[in-house]
DNA sequence: AATATAAATTAGGGTAGTCTAATTATATAT
DNA sequence: ATATATAATTAGACTACCCTAATTTATATT
């Protein structure tokens, strides 16, 4: 069993497991958790001894298969107690991830199971997140290009279909990584190009090549 | 703000002071926290401080208006979450406290009350206790007499309506208070009698006279 | 009233999780 | 290749909550 504490570590590991290519280190993740990086040592100490994660200095910090399936389980609570608190309470979708942040930690094994199928079985949070089931499964994101989404459209970056490394420098380089999340501003009917919106600041123009290469949901 | 803990000896006073004329000494709620009387002598200097209590050697322990202010407001999200368990997720009343325990301390000032109408304003959790409104008010029971109680259902000690201290003694010798759970084995024919069972275990015959004389809910 | 028992309190210590400050290791730049 | 900056780690300390053991204070019994 773990403590309120660990289990906030394993998501927040989790959650920077989702940007690959950045290594998990002590100090981003003492800022992801608002800590200091010595609490960081200790604790990446504590979850190793407990076999929830495994770290290397120079590979940074991953979760094991249990770590994993805790985190996920974390995650899956989270998202479902999202669903609630929207379709339910009617509460606005910038609200419901601190409220729910206090319901994840719930421990009764069967609670996530009735909560989904009270909800029907979401697939997505109210921010678009996908749900894991009752095995750890993420739902199958449709495959949608992002040149098929209308302009005005928020979506969030599932995967690559070009994964040729140029293409996935070009991504880092846009600061565009797996569930990014993006605002098509314009499409530009001359060329197929489009402006958009990448996450909360850049705006940037890509080309129609581009857009066929990111699935999106 | 209190923590979690404070929270918890706020809500377990709130309890022990249902049954009057015990006085809530160290021990007592050293017993119902499942802790040592050495701790709960910590968190009295320590709840006192924050003036969510009194304490004085004589009288015992007593909420404060701030006090019992916090401690019905967890009470009331305690049953609202049970009701919620048990009528929308198909929990059975004996598994509801459990997980109650764990949503009860949640904070959003709005939540408890969007829950509420969501759940259509239960005045009763799954086990009858009465669930205070929004303003702290528990709801008005009914003056329903034991008498009147058929034979199999379970009620709940409200009210005496003889206060007489005979009829007290009487009532503390079977170990009868405000609050105590009864159910009704068979009623008798003959004189009005009925045999009771007593919380948990006990099972005693009780006159008309005395089933006349006890409000339950 | 004196004594035995029980309750309350104090003293001192443990664990989990946090911090700051100091140190060591690693990466970057000249 | 060395100097510098940044990151990782260690040392030591703090708070919240809990404990045991010892002591003091009340309560009951004879």
């Amino acid at each position: 069993m773990q403590s309120l504490t660990e289990e906030n570590y394993l998501k927040s590991i989790y959650g920077l497991a989702q940007k690959p290519a950045e290594k998990i280190t002590p100090t981003a993740l003492a800022a992801s958790m608002c800590v200091n990086a010595a609490s960081v040592v200790d604790m990446i100490k504590k979850l190793t001894d407990k076999k929830l994660i495994n770290y290397d200095k120079h590979k940074g910090v991953k979760l094991t298969t249990l770590g994993s399936k805790i985190a996920i389980d974390i995650v899956r609570k989270h998202r479902l107690w999202e669903v609630f608190l929207a379709d339910k309470l009617g509460y606005s979708w910038d609200v419901v991830h601190d409220i729910a942040e206090q319901l994840e930690h719930t421990k009764h094994q069967e609670l996530a199971n009735r909560l989904d199928k009270f909800l029907g079985y979401p697939e997505f949070d109210p921010h678009g997140d996908p749900i894991p089931n009752a095995h750890g499964q993420l739902p199958a994101t449709a495959n949608v290009l992002l040149s098929e989404i209308e302009a005005g459209k928020t979506c969030q970056v599932t995967a690559v279909k070009d994964t040729s490394a140029v293409f996935l420098q070009y991504l880092e380089q846009l600061s565009v990584g797996i569930r990014t999340k993006l605002k098509v501003i314009e499409k530009i009917a001359f060329d197929g190009s489009m402006i958009i919106q990448i996450g909360k600041a850049n705006r940037t123009t890509v080309s129609k090549k581009f857009a066929e290469n990111l699935f999106v949901a």
